[in-house]
RNA sequence: GCCGAAGUGGCGGAAUUGGCAGACGCGGCAGACUCAAAAUCUGCUGGGGGGCAACCCUCGUGCCGGUUCGAGUCCGGCCUUCGGCACCA
């Protein structure tokens, strides 16, 4: 570490998966080079590491191996501790946190309480995937694509369990904010879909079924222009009305749909590619506009969870609702006149902003001012309200599984649920657990973990089982490594006030949505307790692509694509692999990973290393200014790329360098002062990216260690600057002729030039100068007719 | 299916705002060094056509269309591949 001003620099910290895997190298070793370039500018630069160590693939190596979960996470984390060290990192060892200790999860307890204090959680029924076989509950991962479970074979289907949930979506207007955020745009978009704001009303449609005249069903609608438009309504066979209002005769074929609804995935309810599916309820409802009696109807493509769970079958202005109606004979109504409309039917739906038609009063209207006046009149008659609905969930915390945090919270028969007090934290998750799936959640199993006293009367009471979701883990892991051994608190608070929120987080991109957002809503939480300041976790966020095995597929064992790291580095050094990865593309595409191009950094690293060590002759000055030309260009070059992580261009621009002074050497003797400027440039900026060697080059020209505790080489713009340009000179836009010129070429004279030209002429010939278009420094274009 | 990306020589890729397509590297071919090989170094290397030659012409950035003096880059419509889709992390 450098004196200067804090620079926390963080990458996702690794899962302990097992062997360190070449993606784990591909997201460190140019983060590290980052971290190493942002010390260089005189940044006091935190570059911490540790272990997500809690989830279910350390369950499945139990099940499978008969490994302790604990057993095979601490292995894995010393083989992988072992193996990132050969990577030459910065990593601040001391710092490393793991999220399996004791001392690490009491703290995300600690939290827990905190936000159930808060009134951020809350417990209700949610479906979990269930083998009816296993008895048991399994991840969207264990069921295979066809719906059957992973282990049997059996079809899954979903179960209703009363479950933890943390009210992310209190904070989903402030999570749209991304002001003073420097992160790609692609996964602020990501971000702001998934969260899927809209404004709209819910209006209320009554019941025309005998018995629940007092009940009434809502709607959440974006198209209040369409109102007059209902035909139809559907509700999620979820919804809670759908067994109130089925009629008898109706109720066998309801069940038998629900049933097979449950059995869907959510991505297959979704599908607007699949025939649309539903069944007729049997009950009516009113519409108030309109006055007339609609059919309710149930269908998967409605969600209990958004909106209100359903959806007003609008055919005539909305795609989906238009199938549906098609499917099913259901009258299509228009509302909104199509441009040409002569009366008759629509053969697709028109969902194009009109006039609005069949909707008494508001006839006439175009649509968008339709929307509000419906809107208004709905609120004035008391049947409606303007409200915002958001795609975004409450996020379920709650895993029905071992190898977690356990949720620090009691049943208890008298009290029902009652927080654990701070002082019984941490609550030990038991190492003599029975792990294998026995039929109910591991730790409900464990009599001694269960079997607790109620905090507040002292009574027998019942421990929660259920777990928290890794993603807890991952929400402040970056704190904790300010103060990994604090045990007053989470973290230290007078370290965090001066090192979070972090500078820089680098990770990859399949973590755009979920993982970035939940530490993102976690920050805004701890915020308003008190315990940091500022309002984002994360200032600047890159997002490094996926690296693929040589065949271009997703890398695994099966497939026999896995390229080992060990092997690579033991081959042709830390420093060549390193360099290759940040050679082989644009660090946020990643993508396949041949091994063909290595030989190419290792070449290049071997000239460097020969340029620094072999003797060049010296006393030639006239080559003074053609060396330091090429060492401010290529110090230009280099510190755009790194400022952007753009790696790839940057080791290009340090090639073409060292192949310049090899060339400028043997042609004979150069300038002293600018070679050796020129050299020790080159160390500087190999430096971050090629750390061993060129701490070993350093050494060996008798320059004071260590070369990276030296600062950036300051690049000078006149030296830097071009002399001379190409000037391209095009004839209606095809390149013609190019043209050596001085850089700062008049643009009258660069015409003349142009026109001169021979080349050019030939293309004149027989032809009007219509104009001629100048870019100053690049080309001249002759449009002619 | 929905949301977000990407598609350029034999291969990885470059082209900062619309302005020389193919930087840098791999591979290939030819040559130097060597008894020989390896290593290293030098030159050439998108397709087609023309020229003894220096060179010149022409086509070319997934596909179809458009805007522009000029499009890999912008717009519209497709195709393919990849990431995410809430219990993999």
């Amino acid at each position: 570490r450098g004196p200067g001003e804090p620079f926390y620099f963080l990458t996702m910290l690794p899962y302990t998966s097992g062997d360190l895997h070449v993606g784990h190298w591909y997201a460190m070793a140019p983060s590290d080079a980052a971290a190493r370039y942002r010390r260089m500018r005189g940044r006091l630069v935190f570059f911490p590491i540790g272990f997500d160590a809690f989830g279910l693939p350390a369950e499945n190596a139990a099940i499978k191996q008969g490994i302790h979960p604990h057993k095979w996470t601490y292995d894995n984390i010393d083989r992988m501790r072992g193996q990132l060290k050969s990577m030459g990192a910065m990593f601040d060892w001391p710092h490393e946190a793991i999220s399996a200790d004791p001392e690490y999860y009491r703290w995300n307890q600690w939290f827990f309480l905190k936000f159930y204090e808060k009134g951020l959680t809350y417990r209700a029924l949610a479906p979990a995937n269930w083998c009816p076989s296993c008895q048991t509950v399994l991840a969207n991962e264990q069921v295979l694509p066809d719906g059957a479970c992973e282990r049997c074979g059996t079809a899954v289907t979903h179960r209703d369990l009363e479950q933890w949930f943390f009210k992310i979506t209190a904070y989903a207007d402030e999570l749209l904010d991304f002001s003073h955020m420097e992160w790609p745009d692609r996964v602020m978009t990501m971000q702001r879909n998934w969260i899927g704001r809209s404004e709209g009303v819910e209006v209320a449609f009554g019941l025309d079924v005998p018995g629940v005249e007092d009940k009434e069903l809502r709607v959440f609608t974006t198209r209040t222009d369409t109102i007059y438009g209902v035909t139809f309504m559907v509700l999620a066979p979820e919804h809670p009305l759908v067994p109130l209002i089925t009629t008898p005769d109706r109720r066998a074929e309801v069940d038998a749909y629900i049933a097979q609804a449950r059995r869907q995935t959510e991505i297959e309810r979704l599908s607007t590619e699949r025939d649309k599916t539903g069944v007729f309820t049997g009950a009516y409802c009113r519409n108030l506009l309109s006055g007339e009696a609609v059919p309710i109807w149930i269908a998967d493509y409605a969600l209990a969870w958004y909106g209100t769970g359903a959806v007003m079958g609008v055919p005539a202005h909305d795609e989906r609702d238009f199938e549906f109606a098609q499917q099913f004979g259901l009258p299509v109504r228009v509302v909104i006149s199509p441009p040409d409309w002569d009366g008759g039917e629509l053969r697709e739906a028109f969902v194009e902003p009109g006039a609005m038609v069949n909707c008494g009063q508001f006839d006439g209207l175009p649509n968008e001012e339709g929307k509000s006046a419906i809107a208004g009149y709905l609120e004035q008659q008391g049947w409606g309200r303007r409200t915002v609905t958001y795609r975004l969930r409450d996020w379920l915390i709650s895993r029905q599984r071992y190898w977690g945090t356990p949720i620090p919270m009691v049943h208890c028969p008298k009290d029902g649920v009652v927080p654990l007090p701070e002082e019984q934290l941490p609550v030990l998750l038991p190492q003599d657990a029975e792990f294998k799936p026995t039929g109910e959640s591991p730790l409900a199993a464990h009599e001694g973990f269960v079997n607790v006293r109620c905090p507040r009367c002292g009574g027998p009471a019942r421990r929660e089982t259920d777990t928290m979701d890794t993603f807890m883990d991952s929400n402040w892991y970056f704190i904790r490594y300010l103060s990994p051994d604090y045990d007053q608190g989470p973290f230290d608070p007078e370290l965090a006030r001066r090192w979070v929120p972090v500078s820089q987080y680098t990770g990859g991109a399949e973590h755009a949505v979920m993982h970035l957002l939940y530490a993102r809503f976690f920050w805004k939480v701890i915020r308003d307790l008190g315990l940091v300041h500022g309002d984002e976790p994360f200032l600047r966020l890159f997002n490094q692509g996926q690296i693929l095995g040589p065949d271009g597929q997703r890398m695994s064992k099966s497939r026999g694509n896995v390229v080992a790291p060990d092997v690579q580095v033991d081959r042709c050094g830390a420093d060549t692999f390193r360099c290759y990865l940040m050679f082989i593309g644009p660090w946020d595409e990643g993508g396949p990973l041949g091994l063909q191009g290595i030989a190419g950094v290792e070449r290049w690293l071997n000239r460097a290393w020969n340029l620094v060590l072999g003797q060049a002759g010296f006393g030639g000055e006239g080559s003074a200014r053609a060396i330091r030309h090429l060492t401010h260009k290529t110090v230009r070059r280099v510190t755009e790329d790194f400022e952007e992580f753009r790696w790839n261009t940057a080791i290009a621009a340090l090639m073409e360098m060292t192949n310049g002074l090899t060339q400028a050497r043997d042609a004979g003797p150069v300038d002293r002062d600018a070679w050796e400027e020129a050299v020790q440039s080159l160390l500087l900026m190999m430096a971050p990216l090629a750390p061993h060697i060129a701490e070993e080059l350093w050494e060996r020209t008798g320059r004071p260690y260590s070369v990276h505790a030296q600062a950036w080489p300051a690049g000078d713009p006149e030296l830097a600057r071009e002399e001379e340009i190409t000037l391209v000179v095009q004839v209606n836009g095809k390149v013609r002729d190019r043209i050596q010129a001085a850089a700062d070429i008049a643009e009258g004279e660069a015409k003349e030039l142009a026109l001169a030209s021979p080349l050019v002429r030939r293309h004149l010939e027989g032809h009007e100068i219509a104009r001629i278009i100048y870019v100053p420094g690049k080309l001249v274009n002759i449009v002619v007719r």
